[in-house]
DNA sequence: TGATCCCGCGCG
DNA sequence: AAAGCGCGCGGGATCA
């Protein structure tokens, strides 16, 4: 396969027309776009050379991209220009931006400029300020020389980053780039603009008529202070909460004050309070739009960031998220296969689980074995704790809310319990109902859920020998200890490598020890047991406590995250189209030809295959096929 | 005025 | 002994 480096320059004007303030695809796809050229490097011993789009045109042509590795530096960019506006399709994307988010961290910037830095190598030396709003026949030649000159020179510097690199690079890793870039680049899901504009529509009647009825603004709601001003007028004293610099008011949708107006005798009051909620719920109503605009130009650019997280996995990202799209929503619906077409959401059942319990105690676990025996380990939980028989009810069972609800909370107990989640935690969660139906339980059985949990559970929680105990002395090892193999894992400077050779960064974990201070603070509060200190590490929202159960939870997403993708990998190689990677489901294409059973049990085996590096992982799997995006 | 912090909310 | 975690976006409040 060829190898070819390229970077695209284009016209911008800094006032409107611009990536600053426009999104990836919106500013490819506009009738303003409009391309000044391209630095092309068309193999690794020839230096890069500038064309004009009509030469590139021709040149292209005549190359066989299906023989191509193409590597840009944030290829979902160059990608869309290419295949849009080009029809230029490579057999592979490479992306130095990709690598860089995976080798340096998810915490950090990896523009051009500042992975160049990082290996020492000197600033871009593209003049954007003498091209900014000027047409290419509107630059003296000197400007046009500068920019071709500053294209040749980001793209050798790209070929440069790619090799650095490349040396860290897991091997598995390539086609995951190449299958989330195409996901943007080469876009297939249907966009229905009719729906979208209808779901906008019927929030926006919905919010303004609600508004009006009660004689109040949107700006009026959205300020908490004025907000409060509302509801003193209606009769009611606001109450605050602790913020993390001053107090707060109490309006946040699961707050116990806001629950409690929500119910209010009191019609105004009531619907005060429901009406704050709606406009502080924007998500629908933006989303409906950035979403009507991106279809009414083409079908839907799903861009993902590649491990944009520090787990590895995807995140959103150009303005728009695709993995957090509320179930059964409207919004998920007016996604849609292709004519001749059909989706097929791939779900990955209780992964996280299945691992967690698998690295704590391998095959024979008792939780690993009930998984390997089809027994369903939430009901298992929620037995225990209610000390009845639970189980998972069919459509017209006469108990079927009850026994929803308490599966919920052995669902609830599996996943939170099982990366440390105190009591407190347990009964707010319960009754935000995250897991199932709301549930209200006093703090004392949230304890006893808890207490129970960890006893039953000793491979994970059980102190010096189980797996929180195991992590909570492996953060030393990671801050600067020698390297160490660790089941599948290998922890070496800093970093926890998966088995594909995969980084998880902890470069910045370092002991913290409280200032004098800090000290006198903590003894106030009564927590004498973080006198000596704790480990912390910086993240994207500043320094964050580490510690055993949520080095524990680092592991087991980052582990289920490569179980996945090496199933995504499979797939892709078989020909299938993955088009959305929300975390454990992948979203798969499958040709409409009346064989969906078939194509859905292939897809369902590559989720269910047996992991080499994790022998006796049962792995369980649920699909549906529609033309909608339906879950 | 723009940048940044913080909170709330959606998903896993 | 004590601790769920991972994100992005929208919007207000605050600061330079």
């Amino acid at each position: 396969m060829r190898i070819i480096v390229a970077d695209w320059e284009t016209f911008f004007d800094s006032k409107e027309y611009t990536l600053k303030r426009m999104t990836t695809e919106s500013y490819i796809r506009d009738p303003r776009f409009e391309p000044h050229g391209v630095a092309v490097k068309w193999e690794p011993a020839l230096g890069a050379v500038w064309y004009r789009p009509d030469e590139f045109r021709e040149v292209a042509m005549r190359t066989d991209w299906n023989d191509v590795f193409l590597i840009h530096h944030h290829a979902q960019f160059d990608g869309l220009i290419e295949i849009h506006h080009f029809g230029i399709n490579p057999k592979a994307f490479g992306c130095t931006l990709a690598m860089a988010r995976l080798l340096l961290g998810s915490h950090i910037s990896v523009s051009l400029d500042s992975v160049r830095k990082h290996f020492g190598m000197e600033a871009k030396r593209t003049p954007y300020h003498l091209f900014d709003g000027k047409h290419w026949d509107e630059l003296d030649d000197y400007a046009k020389k500068e920019i071709a000159a500053g294209a040749c020179d980001e793209v050798e510097s790209i070929w440069n980053l790619f090799n650095l690199l490349a040396k860290d690079f897991p091997q598995e890793e390539y086609p995951v780039v190449d299958t989330t870039i195409r996901m943007f680049t080469n876009p297939v899901l249907q966009g229905d603009v009719d729906l979208l504009a209808h779901i906008w529509e019927e929030e926006e009647k919905s919010k303004v008529g609600r508004m009006e009825a009660l004689g109040v603004t949107e700006a009026q709601l959205q300020s908490a202070e004025t907000f409060a001003g509302l509801l003193r007028d209606a009769g009611v004293e606001p109450q605050k909460k602790s913020g993390k610099k001053w107090d707060i008011y109490a309006f946040a949708k699961t707050d116990d004050f806001m629950r409690e107006l929500l119910e209010d005798a009191d019609d105004r009051v009531r619907a005060l309070a429901e009406i704050r909620l709606g406009v502080k719920s924007t998500y629908m109503q933006t989303r409906a739009e950035t979403w009507g605009y991106m279809a009414s130009r083409g079908p839907m650019c799903v861009y993902l960031s590649y491990a944009g997280t520090g787990t590895l996995r995807p995140s959103g990202g150009d303005s728009t998220n695709f993995l957090n799209m509320k179930r059964q929503s409207q919004l998920r619906r007016a996604l849609r296969a292709p004519d001749g077409w059909k989706l097929c959401p791939v779900d990955s059942s209780q992964i996280e689980c299945r691992v967690l319990h698998y690295l704590a105690g391998g095959p024979d676990e008792p939780v690993v074995q009930k998984f390997r025996n089809h027994e369903d380990p939430y009901v298992d939980l929620a037995s225990k704790f209610y000390q009845e028989t639970i189980y998972k009810p069919k459509k017209d069972d006469p108990r079927k809310d009850e026994m929803e609800a308490k599966r919920g909370m052995g669902k609830q107990g599996r996943l939170m319990c099982g990366y440390g989640a105190s009591g407190k935690q347990f009964k707010v969660t319960a009754k935000n109902g995250t897991y199932g139906p709301s549930v209200e339980i006093s703090i004392e059985d949230a304890d006893a859920f808890v207490v129970l949990y960890r006893k039953d559970n000793p491979s994970v929680c059980a102190p010096n020998s189980g797996y929180w105990a195991q992590a909570g002395r492996m953060l030393a090892r990671l801050a600067g200890g020698p390297p160490v193999d660790w089941g599948p894992l290998h922890v070496r400077d800093h970093r926890i490598y998966l088995p594909g050779g995969q980084p998880m960064i902890y470069d910045s974990l370092e002991y913290y020890r409280p200032t004098e201070e800090e000290r006198e603070a903590l003894m106030e509060a009564g927590k004498y047991f973080k006198l000596d200190g704790w480990w912390r590490m910086r993240t994207r929202r500043g320094w964050k406590e580490m510690w055993g159960s949520k080095l524990t939870q680092n592991i087991c997403e980052a582990v289920s995250r490569v179980v996945v993708t090496q199933a995504m990998n499979r797939i892709t190689a078989m020909g299938y189209r993955v088009l959305n990677h929300p975390y454990d489901e992948l979203l798969c294409l499958i040709p409409d030809e009346g064989k969906d059973e078939y194509h859905q049990a292939v897809l369902e085996t590559e989720m269910r295959r047996e992991v080499p590096w994790l022998p006796g992982l049962p792995l369980d799997c649920e699909s549906i096929v529609d033309v909608i995006y339906k879950k």
